[in-house]
DNA sequence: TTGTAGGCGTTATCAG
DNA sequence: CTGATAACGCCTACAA
């Protein structure tokens, strides 16, 4: 490997000094003709990159933005032994998300820095803080509060977490219209009043799901279920054990709203195991609106969150705050938009 | 923002040099216990994250991978008006090369930088390179040759590109291949010996896939057509104008042969808007895989490729070429996997 | 308009 | 085992 020539080089082989090729670089205008034509050429020439370490260093910026993920899917690559593709893997929701983020960063310019934690130490966030401007996380297996300190450093966009803070920026979605537009089609248009939820409560996202689902239900008249079904994690070794012995005793709720399109997925594939039909006998809905949603027969009746708008807002706020660290942090909740498919009893849509 | 705390101020807080921090830091066994506490606890109330600016300008090393696209797909955020998402766009092929390139990134705990050239002036390559120890890039408008500049600088991947330099790794698939399956299960099963191909063949890739189908088309000693279709690029005005014209003198071959999954997509709009019949009329394929193929009905038929394998293989490559900056180049042509779905006249996969 | 010089936060090479 | 101290490459007053 060549070793990369700086401004010391260009400036000799300029005839200048390296502040001259620094101040062309930034305002050409303000350099005489001639000098320019030799900066420029002689950076040309000697395949000049200006080293973004010592820029930043200078500067006080590292001039990039940051996506964390502190538990991020780390799968082995599946064999295809030939079958189809597994799309439930992918894209997911925060594969959506993150590409909203990076669309926005394309436009404005902004280089972007992906980081995660694969050993769970939290210790990988330290290295990608040193490395960015402004950093936006996805929620994970570990507490918000741990972003905090963060936040006094560098303006932190916390995606889909609760906001008892008053240091982090916020983007949402507003869960407890989804599940509550979930209910009211499922009462009205399919006449379904016995209603129960999958999914655990831990994250904030899905708290707010089943609050919006019992508050739906008590409003238009319903007996809301006590708590939620099976609140264990998705992939677990005997997947929905209530709501087998639901079944087996022959109490299963009418329809089954789950705390994730992913949920909802493994919960069809048990159904179907057990012979419960859906929507026939059992009427299954999502949340999150991933493409494995359409591909899955039937297909999945969800509520989809606006993933990419959620991406580009965070840039937004991110670069928002830069340029004024002053301001207030942002709290924002989006829209979400129920999909009626054929799992609630519509036709193919 | 508060101040960010430095190695001096770590150093004060515990009484000792900065260089001891520096040292207890990389090398924590070689300091002695207390000094060691003395200096994380003083690291810890102190908030202390280091500036990867600072560290890179001293090692020598970013400590980041990049992943580098020309020209993104910077669509303006499609409006919703209420309809299904439109996942003709996303996720593409390039997607899912990134997201293995991310997974081997995180697996291996190395940060990854995006970055794009929105002007596509070439100057956005100049911000990564100075950011990242190794890059990878996808094939864009611009010739690969201006790469090669590059690789006398740092480890360059390239993606899907023609291998006439003698600098660059390479990550290709078997394109030839994947065609020549194609048109035999097309003459084969179907019956069909009267093959065109659509798409335009300035890319290497649509070059060799095109080749490969008119190796196999003689090996079948059926006549391969002369040129290409509409070698016109995606999501133009008036599209597939050849096509039009050989329908209107019914004089459609009864297969056509895509570039690509994007292009076989819009070309089966364009048929059946001209009534044609997909697969009864022409069977249609594409190449790549993406998942909208699976989405459209009919399905279609088409070439996998390994793109998530891809990804990851670069990574491990750049990884390597850092390791040992003296060996070879290298050129990885992956294998691709037919896919026989409805378009092409086989049943529902 | 251009040059000089100091500083940005770490690392690494020495002595001690 | 720890402490000075010189890089690392660029930016930016301040001078000229």
């Amino acid at each position: 490997m060549a070793k990369r020539s700086t401004v010391y080089d260009v400036a000799q082989a300029a005839g200048v000094s390296i502040a001259t090729v620094s101040f062309t670089f930034r305002q050409p205008e303000r350099v005489r003709a001639g000098t320019r034509e030799a900066v420029l050429r002689a950076a040309r020439e000697l395949d000049y990159m200006p080293s973004a370490s010592a820029r930043g260093l200078a500067r006080g910026r590292t001039g990039a933005l940051g996506l964390f993920s502190y538990d991020l899917l780390l799968e082995e690559p599946a064999d295809e032994p030939g079958g189809e593709e597994d799309f439930r893997t992918y894209p997911l929701y925060v594969d959506e998300v993150q590409r909203g983020f990076e669309l926005e960063c394309a436009r404005r310019g902004q280089a972007l820095l992906i980081g995660s934690d694969p050993r769970g130490e939290g210790e990988g966030v330290m290295d990608i803080v040193g490395r960015v401007d402004g950093l936006a996380v996805f929620p994970g297996a570990r507490p918000a509060e741990l972003l905090v300190p963060l936040a006094r450093l560098l303006p932190v966009v916390a995606f889909a977490t609760a906001a008892d803070d008053g240091v982090l920026h916020h983007v949402r979605v507003d869960n407890r219209a989804g599940t509550r537009a979930l209910v009211t089609h499922l009462a009205r248009t399919h006449g379904i009043g016995d209603i129960g939820f999958v999914g655990e409560t831990r994250m904030s996202d899905v708290a707010e799901r089943f609050d919006g689902l019992r508050l739906a239900m008590a409003d238009l008249g319903l007996r809301p279920p006590d708590g939620v079904l099976d609140p264990t994690p998705v992939g677990s070794a005997e997947p929905f054990p209530e709501v087998k012995r639901l079944h087996a005793g022959g109490a299963l709720p009418r329809a089954l709203v789950c705390a994730s399109d992913q949920l909802a997925l493994e919960l069809m594939d048990v159904l179907d195991a057990l012979g419960v039909a859906v929507p026939g006998d059992v009427a299954v809905t999502g949340f999150d609106g991933v493409v494995a949603g359409r591909l899955h027969r039937p297909t999945l009746t969800t509520v989809r969150q606006p993933m990419e708008a959620m991406g580009r807002l965070a840039v937004e706020i991110l670069v928002a705050a830069l340029e004024d660290p002053a301001a207030a942090p942002q709290r924002h909740r989006l829209p979400v938009r129920p999909l009626f498919r054929e799992s609630c009893g519509c036709g193919r849509s």
